[in-house]
DNA sequence: CCATCAACAGGAAAAAATACCTTTTTGGTA
DNA sequence: TACCAAAAAGGTATTTTTTCCTGTTGATGG
């Protein structure tokens, strides 16, 4: 989001990313030395002010930096430091920990919570993709990977291969879920994790479209 | 880059993109009906007008927009969608589909992207809790359930019941991922979907937390 | 220890954006 | 075609941000 603190907070992030003060950075951009002073952040009514659209234009231009970058500043996704659980709360993003590292002392409080320092960030999805969409399973069929009422969240625009687990639908209309053995100029061969449900092959001519899933719901 | 030019473009895209005039997007916002009269984007004197940032934001809100979206209209890789795909966008979840729906006619284009009427709503995890966390799978013993590399979104304040898929840490360190079969005031019994690997039982004395998973990647 | 300089606090003046206002234009509907 | 409401042109008053300015503080080098 966009708001008061996170905008003055990418100012400063942008600073010293490029070794700059905030006084530093303003006279780089052209403008008074003193625009980007902590006392000048609130009006002397209290009353919040922002830096102008116009002047964050000439920051980023005068550092060479880019409009995501900065916007990466904004959102709090974007830092040179290892990640805190209390940092990563900061962004869009969830900390993310290895199993094996789980298993050692300093990442969880009592109640299991995540704590302390180490973490990485992932992002999560349908933040920044534009084209994801969910599925939600119905029946049994896709037993014992997906249960019924599981929503899969299906990315058109990702590349797939060899082990993906994918949609697929076919002109006929058959929408499936399975994993992805192959795939040729000829069509595509489907494993299913059910017994009960045979492998497949969809020849190209028979297929709509196949579509990669990134996330299941548990 | 951000230019003055393409910030008011992207004004006129955000209101397009939730059909509205510049005239009805600023008075949605709370400024004043007139401010983005195309007649005010340059000064009597031919010198640009920038929009404040101030006012950015409340497009921004007022909208359901993100800062995201809106940087893509700046950036013009983002354009206007179909309005109910679009609309789908306009919260931070993503258009959700059954299965059996998606084998009819009119809810994808040709490529498998998601257009058109009839798409729910889903929230996604990691926007609204601020106690998840991911996990990491690291080797091969939760497949086929789980593969090396997958990511679980936990969510360690959700309530847990039987079916549910879980991470249990005991207090010796061990960390798994398991399917909860029952839990009572001696402990849990887990089942594993591995067959070479057993299910387990753990006493209420050896287990540090269990926590329920609530997203996987694929 | 002292001189120098960058950074910053904070007030006042100038510049820029918004709010307020009147009028005209435009588009939708009966 | 008439009517109506929204949108927009464009002017003025008010509010907000930036520039200009003075003074203080802290870091650094001699």
């Amino acid at each position: 989001m966009l708001s008061h603190e996170r905008v003055w907070a990418a100012i400063d992030t942008l600073a010293e990313r490029y070794s700059l003060s905030p006084s530093g950075l303003a006279k780089k951009a052209g403008l008074d030395s003193t625009a980007f002073n902590k006392s000048k952040r609130l009006s002397v009514d209290g009353r919040p002010r922002w830096p102008s659209t116009e002047s964050l234009a000439k920051i980023i231009e005068a550092t060479n930096s880019s409009l995501d970058e900065f916007i990466g500043f904004v959102e709090g996704r974007t830092a040179a430091l290892s990640v805190s659980v209390a940092s990563a709360r900061q962004t869009s993003g969830v900390p993310l920990l290895g199993f094996a590292q789980a298993g050692a002392g300093g990442f969880f409080d009592d109640a299991g919570f995540p704590v302390g320092q180490g973490w990485d960030l992932i992002e999560l999805p349908g933040q920044a993709t534009e084209n994801s969409y969910a599925l939600q399973v119905q029946g049994d069929s896709m037993l014992p990977l997906y249960r019924n009422g599981d929503v899969l969240v299906v990315e058109p625009a990702a590349p797939i291969r060899k082990g993906d687990r994918v949609v697929v639908k076919t002109l006929d209309g058959e929408v499936m879920a399975k994993v992805l053995e192959r795939q040729n100029a000829a069509g595509v061969d489907l494993v299913s994790l059910n017994p009960e449900h045979p492998d497949r092959h969809i020849p190209i001519a028979r297929m709509e479209w196949i579509a990669r899933i990134v996330w299941a719901s548990q």
